[in-house]
DNA sequence: TCCATAATTGAGAGTATTCTCATTTTTGAG
DNA sequence: CTCAAAAATGAGAATACTCTCAATTATGGA
């Protein structure tokens, strides 16, 4: 699955857009496979099919295409859970609902799961964290009178930190929904719910 | 503190011992303000006082060295910890000393920190995980009826991120208390402590 | 002090990748 | 179909390391 993101994108567009997209789509690849300090140039233009120096058509370094994806795939993740999360609006349900489709996508699509864990070092500082939609879940759980935490960074990267480490742990020895489960568990645990609720919560959101 | 860790150990023992822990030593330098991805042979030789050559009477590789020093690093640091927790009975006790010291050594030692994350990449599979002591302590606190989780390699691993993630905080922005405590809480939690004896432990732990 | 042995040295060959640019190929508007 | 502009090409110069080895220097026991 979307291993032609960009070129889908791009089709029926002009032959700059398509060999862009091309480009971009054999950057996600080649990346999700070697980790990004390790994909080089050369890499990504042969995953593309294109000479060598075609890649200094569109990018000047490295780090400015990486940066391009990291953007892109950051927005497209957003795109989705939003579509997910529409009319929801308990906290904990809200959160365990992020949580399970933000796993569930990652795994769909592994190459991006690797972009989006090393998009801090890629991204500028105010596009820095894909996960900030967090924040305004917590603050919504906090009102709601369901959460007892900080509203703050340090909060969402602990969270963050739970997401990532289930995710590599389902990416290097396979999909359990089981795991998914305790993670979501864990995750409403530290935001302050009883455990009795928490598993009530993600009962009722997981099945 | 620990520059000099490795020739501190071999002061007063022959020539070929004294420019190995040279070497060690500057290994964990580089390592630690380059990561263990960049850091190159060349800058170790040069941060040791050596010529380059002088690297391949003692290691054949990179890897070699690094696998070295995660080895050493991570059972020093199992020493200084082991020491601190002698006595301690208590689950949760356990878990908040361990942690706080451990975050406290880290944040000393900053170098050791980068090598103690990447461990895992370099370490062999026996001594993968330099945080398996967290198995025991946590399958205490079961056995004394105060968390409630699995005691198994997920569950290490989550309570493994959160740790990992507040010291990158705190490496990034400056030594902080508050979060360390706060880390604490978000453990206790996620094992299953209910919100008011989280924060009661800690208060007693930390003062 | 002497000297066999151990340790170190650094120039350079080997390897891998980035980046440039003169040339060739492709495109698509007229 | 034509052709000027756009895009792609890939050889090779530049850069950055790793790794080797013959020559040099240091060590420490007799």
């Amino acid at each position: 699955m979307d291993d032609r993101f960009f070129r889908d994108a791009a089709s029926g567009k002009g032959k700059r857009e398509r060999t862009l997209a091309a480009l971009l789509d054999a950057a996600v690849d080649v990346t999700g496979s070697k980790g990004m300090e390790a994909a080089k140039i050369s890499d990504m233009t042969t995953a593309a099919g294109l000479a060598n120096g075609t890649f200094y058509n569109y990018f000047q370094s490295k780090e400015e295409i990486l940066q391009k994806i990291a953007m892109e795939v950051a927005i497209e993740v957003s795109r989705r859970l939003d579509a997910q999360m529409a009319g929801i609006d308990d906290g904990p349900t809200r959160i365990v609902t992020a949580t399970a489709g933000f796993v569930d996508l990652t795994l769909t699509t592994p190459d991006w799961a690797a972009i989006l864990f090393d998009a801090g070092t890629y991204l500028p500082e105010p596009r820095k964290d894909s996960f900030q939609y967090l924040r305004a879940d917590i603050a919504i759980g906090i009102e709601q009178g369901a959460f007892k935490v900080e509203v703050d960074t340090f909060t969402v990267s602990q969270v963050v930190a739970l997401i990532s480490a289930a995710i590599r742990t389902q990416l290097a020895h396979g999909r359990n929904a089981d795991l998914t489960r305790r993670l979501c568990i864990n995750i409403l645990r530290l935001l302050g719910l009883p455990v009795h609720k928490a598993d009530k919560v993600v009962r009722q959101v997981l099945g």
